[in-house]
DNA sequence: GATTTTTGTCCGAAAAGTCGGAAAATCACG
DNA sequence: CGTGATTTTCCGACTTTTCGGACAAAAATC
């Protein structure tokens, strides 16, 4: 689970006041004071969330959110605006904020808005991760010579083969429907050794 | 994209209320007046969030919880509160409640919420399809003969190289390194027909 | 420690696959 | 309808693979 919190927020005694709140929750809190200062963290691959005060000395709180959004569609930004702010909030919204808290903030609430951030960040990275995972076996074929591919391919089935049976060759030819020298033959010319695949202990059944 | 909610409140008043709020936003509610009129749309492919009140007649808004969360411990909660009743909400929470609100709530927030419960459902269903999918490929190999095994996936390469040459025998063999007849041979071995590869526009490049 | 089973390697004949050349069939195009 | 390009099939020599049998070495069983 993702648990970084980059935090942008000018007000010194308010910033250390949300690390403390954090790390309490067992959080991450990476605490920055501008949004110059946080930039650098704020990349796609971000395990974690933004959490940005709306208004700031030199830069405006939607400018960070242009620029996550810009960076990642899917890092969600929860912004700090003032109290009963209710148009700017949902100027934010509507901006792809992920969520909004008003200033000052109930610290159950923050923790609660936060976690599903969280929450949802780590499903969008794993949803990633899986979507790779698919496409890498989903090219089966990549390039190389027709035989290249049969070997690589050959390869495989055999070594599954061997560690089914925990490197038994006889048995693992059995299961592959051919004579034991000819897996022998096969094994000799893919270099494949038996004892590789004996005593892991990995055998199935 | 998700967008049913499933509504448990009793108030009719409150109820249409709801109705006519997520109807503008372009959701699909589903009201029910009580828990046991709402537990058989409660499953774990459901295609939605459930909404309900926490304080009712017949049941408790934690026992609703405690259902959803047997039936799917992803489908979120999202549970109404009486203003102010901090503790209560706090315990909901604590108890895998997605969020809450505080009656009577503030049509945007409960929209904002609402949606982020579906976004976040739409991502677990998802990443439930793509896992599922993932474990259909994982299993390269199931059985039978090794040359059962290997003619199998020589037909997927050559059907690859096929397509990618939109039927082109010629030029798949210079794809696959092989000379033009070698490769006739394995198509009439495997019984492949190349007019099938042709036309049909799916060449990459 | 003797015996039986299993492993890993080698041999050789039959079977199958490779591949160049060439002819037949088909397609493309003016 | 020809003409050239491409696809497809057929042939035959050459190479590789298959697979049963044999055998020494290692392991397991008694």
């Amino acid at each position: 689970m993702t648990t970084k919190v980059l935090i942008i927020e000018d007000d010194s005694a308010l910033r250390s006041s949300i690390v403390q709140t954090l790390e309490l929750e067992d959080l991450e809190p990476i605490p920055t004071s501008s949004f110059t200062q946080a930039r650098r963290s704020i990349r796609s691959n971000f395990k974690g969330v933004v959490l940005s005060d709306i208004k700031m000395p030199d830069r405006d709180g939607f400018e960070v959110l242009n620029f996550v959004r810009a960076r990642d569609p899917d890092l969600p930004v929860v912004l700090l605006t003032g109290y009963s702010d209710v148009p700017t909030a949902m100027r934010a919204m509507k901006e792809g904020a992920y969520d909004y808290l008003e200033k000052p903030c109930n610290p159950d609430r923050l923790i609660d808005t936060l976690r599903r951030a969280l929450d949802h960040r780590s499903l969008v990275l794993e949803n990633r991760a899986i979507r790779d995972e698919l496409v890498d076996q989903q090219s089966v074929v990549e390039g190389g010579t027709l035989s290249e591919q049969l070997e690589l391919h050959e390869r495989k089935v055999i070594e599954q083969a061997l560690a089914m049976e925990n490197g038994k060759v006889s048995m693992a030819a059995k299961r592959l429907g051919i004579p034991r020298n000819t897996l022998y033959d096969h094994m000799t010319r893919l270099r494949i050794v038996a004892k590789a695949f004996r005593n892991s202990d990995t055998g199935i059944e």
